[in-house]
DNA sequence: AATAGCTGCAACCGCGTAGTT
DNA sequence: GAACTACGCGGTTGCAGCTAT
């Protein structure tokens, strides 16, 4: 179809494996200053050695403000069910009826456990069930009928399965290193209202550390962001300092 | 206590497609 | 219409944590 493609970056210059918090700090940072209209040119600009498809992923996977983290309810796995039933391994056409649940995390949750569970595997050899994407023509209306999709908001409120590592965000240690975890989700909920950004963040040492000493906001590639980034570290800066750990003590 | 096996999740990879030149 | 770019999607993999032995 293409004539060659050049990879998205160049592996050898960009950092890969898990996020670190100063990371995703950056990243939301970024988002929330200049927007992410252009995913390909958001590293350079905000000084982050990753590629933009994965700066894309981490923030629909995790970062967005309105992801919703922690334990698929039961009437969330239903409806992945039933939708799957309809549009098969169409993750992200599920997703969209989910408010709050990405692809990525629905097609773990199936594989997971949705596709052990006896009811859904006799119902996988349904001619329009689970890989057989070529459903062709999607019965929109039906699908959409058999979705009222009321999720519930409480994500502690959790039926599933919960396997042996329910590393949700309120678990995630990685995120633990910086943020308090209620004041995370809260935080990221404002990212995309610039002008009610408030951070409520309990930051870990390590992270003060990393704010008053390194120069990693500084060290941005791009100047013509530079000035802005820096009074954007500087506000995040700002904005920890008066707001000491303490305060979000459990 | 050590470790092998299993599980679940985050992240990566490659392809298809829409948009632009 | 061809060539190219960038984005989005679905499949797959790697690894950390848990459990069983």
């Amino acid at each position: 179809m293409r004539k060659g493609r050049a990879h998205c970056c160049d592996k050898t210059k960009v950092k890969r494996g898990p996020w670190s918090p100063e990371e995703d700090l950056k990243l939301i940072s970024f988002i929330q200053k200049f927007g992410h209209e252009n995913w390909r040119s958001l590293p350079k600009h905000s000084g982050l050695l990753r590629c933009g498809k994965s700066c894309r992923l981490r923030w629909i996977n995790y970062l967005r403000p309105d992801v919703k983290r922690g334990n698929f309810t039961a009437e969330e796995e239903e409806t992945i069910i039933k939708l799957h039933q309809n549009y098969g391994n169409k993750w992200s056409r599920i997703a969209s009826q989910l408010p709050g649940r990405t692809d990525n995390e629905i097609k773990n949750v199936w594989h997971t456990h949705l596709k052990k569970r006896p009811a859904v595997q006799s119902s996988a050899t349904s001619p329009c069930s689970s890989d057989s994407v070529s459903c062709g023509k999607e019965d929109n209306s039906q699908a959409e009928g058999c979705l009222n999709t009321k999720t519930s908001q409480d994500s502690t409120t959790s039926v599933s399965s919960g396997g042996s590592k329910n590393l949700k965000q309120e678990d995630d240690p990685k995120i633990g290193l910086v943020f308090g975890y209620r004041e995370f989700n809260d935080i990221i909920q404002e990212v995309d209202k610039p002008d009610l950004l408030e951070i409520p963040l309990d930051l870990d040492p390590d992270m003060w550390s990393f704010l008053d000493s390194s120069n990693s906001f500084q060290q941005s590639g791009a100047n013509e962001f530079r000035a802005e980034e820096e009074s954007d570290e500087d506000e995040v800066k700002n904005w920890f300092k008066n707001h000491p750990p303490a305060s979000f003590a459990e």
